[in-house]
DNA sequence: CGGACTGTTGATCAAGGTCAACCTCTGTGG
DNA sequence: CCACAGAGGTTGACCTTGATCAACAGTCCG
């Protein structure tokens, strides 16, 4: 077939992505293609959404960083989410009147609007996807939901641990092997405004993780010294992401499954268990 | 057509919600009634779904109230958010390997498990359903990024106030009109676990509400005294839960918009400002 | 060279956590 | 009918985590 020019698909993130866990065919290919016909480009700090527009589109995050946010009437601000290449940012808004949160550039950036018919276009020429795309949105869910657990009741070395972790697991997906030292495009102000802390003691906390030998910084490259102890502190009960299930790949309208000896093993991934 | 007949459907609260936004047809009507072929019942600490469960079922509530958490190794919980009658839980599971998360009843309650062939026998049936469902889960997305704000970057005050005005409004579309007075049978404690608080915390901050002629209770019935207050307490930016966009009546599988004189008025929403 | 931005460190402060006592209510069993 | 236990809520005293304010250092960039 004409699956092995993965180096020219316009949106390569995404397939590397997917293909850790499935193997898109010619179809699936040609229809990831349709996506990123409306492409653009944004500087740091552009806003790609603004809360409260009707914004009636999804995102598809080709190159670069971005984040999710909202904002209080006094300046505090929390960001929801950061968005990596790959990235299909809610397809929800469809269905929604107003976006309830603003996306913004934090490194330069390419991406593609994606229109409400042109993803069921898409979805039409290859079905499969359509699991792929629900499943995508399941991990984001639960990612969401780890989000919460970390700000909600983890102290300031854990909060800070689990993201880095979360970070460090994303990334992984986009590469072949789990790089040696991550480049983090990041501000103590944005890890701050993440994990609900304040700037300084974000700054503090990672001296202290640093000084522990658990991690090591200069300027935007982070290093994992001790994966064990970081991954012990951020907590992190069961394996994530999760791969999809076995028996999906066997639904009508599914997508090959990768053969074993062909499919990449996860990073910080145990096979089974908690702990 | 025999849409007049709500009081006997069996999941009255999914469609009395649904009424706020949309009228179904016959047709949804005998779908909706589908879901809950395989019903169950729960007393209050049953666990309808455990963390690391494979539970490949969606959940839909009929009566009564639960909640969703993940624990941690030390005994730390975070509350995700609290379920009540009318709520689909997470249809995302279909597509996963194991729950992230477990859902306890609060309360007594009734609740049918959709497996996944069955919500898509459904769809099929009621294929306007799946706007709703997607618009369910968008609405769904966005709650859970107003209680991680909270959560992040709100005080105890406002944090608690932004829960009850969650509730409250969540109740409201449950009613014909908002009640007077809340049941809400969520001790203290739950409060506390859901808005990252200790209990104490909570319980003095409670009292403060109340002394400053915020909030009323006594049990778990709850009043709210001045909703401009607790509105303005809770930071809430933009309408929650918003309505359905105009234009998703008009696609070719939607079904038909209430007129404008049925629709009810929903309470804390101001149709178009922020503030 | 000067300014903006980001990160580091110290000193001080406050929001909220922890521990403990006590109270009210409810249900249970004698 | 009362005694008791247990759960949930309230209040006080004290402590800890992390916030705030401020000064300063390094780097990038005009």
């Amino acid at each position: 077939m004409s699956s092995e020019t993965p180096a020219e698909h316009p949106c390569k993130p995404l397939l590397h992505r997917l293909q850790h866990f499935v193997d898109p065919g010619p179809d699936e290919l040609a229809a990831l293609a349709l996506l990123t016909r409306d492409r653009r480009q944004a500087t740091p700090n552009a806003c790609l959404l603004r809360e409260g527009d009707p914004g009636r589109t999804a995102l598809l995050l080709c190159s670069g960083w971005a984040l999710r946010q909202r904002t209080l009437a006094d300046g505090r601000r929390q960001i929801m989410e950061f968005l990596l290449p790959g990235d299909m940012c809610d397809p929800g808004s469809f269905v929604t009147r107003r976006a309830d949160s603003s996306v913004v550039a934090i490194t330069a950036m390419q991406y593609a609007r994606v229109p409400p018919d042109l993803l069921l276009e898409t979805l039409r020429h290859a079905p499969g996807l359509g699991v792929c795309l629900w499943w995508m949105a399941a991990q984001h869910a639960a990612m969401m939901r780890s989000h919460l657990l970390a700000v909600g009741r983890m102290n300031a070395r854990e909060r800070i641990a689990h993201l880095v972790w979360e970070l460090a697991c994303r990334l992984d997906l986009l590469h072949d092997r789990p790089p040696r030292v991550y480049r983090l495009p990041i501000s103590q102000e944005l890890i701050a405004d993440a994990v609900g802390l304040s700037v300084v003691h974000v700054s503090r906390t990672l001296c202290a993780l640093e000084r522990d030998g658990i991690l090591h910084r200069h300027g935007h490259h982070w290093q994992i010294l001790s994966r064990r102890r970081l991954r012990a502190l951020a907590n992190l009960p069961v394996a994530w992401p999760q791969r999809l299930p076995a028996s999906l790949h066997d639904a009508p309208t599914a997508l090959q499954p990768r053969t074993p000896s062909t499919r990449a093993v996860k990073p910080g991934e145990t096979p089974q268990s908690t702990s």
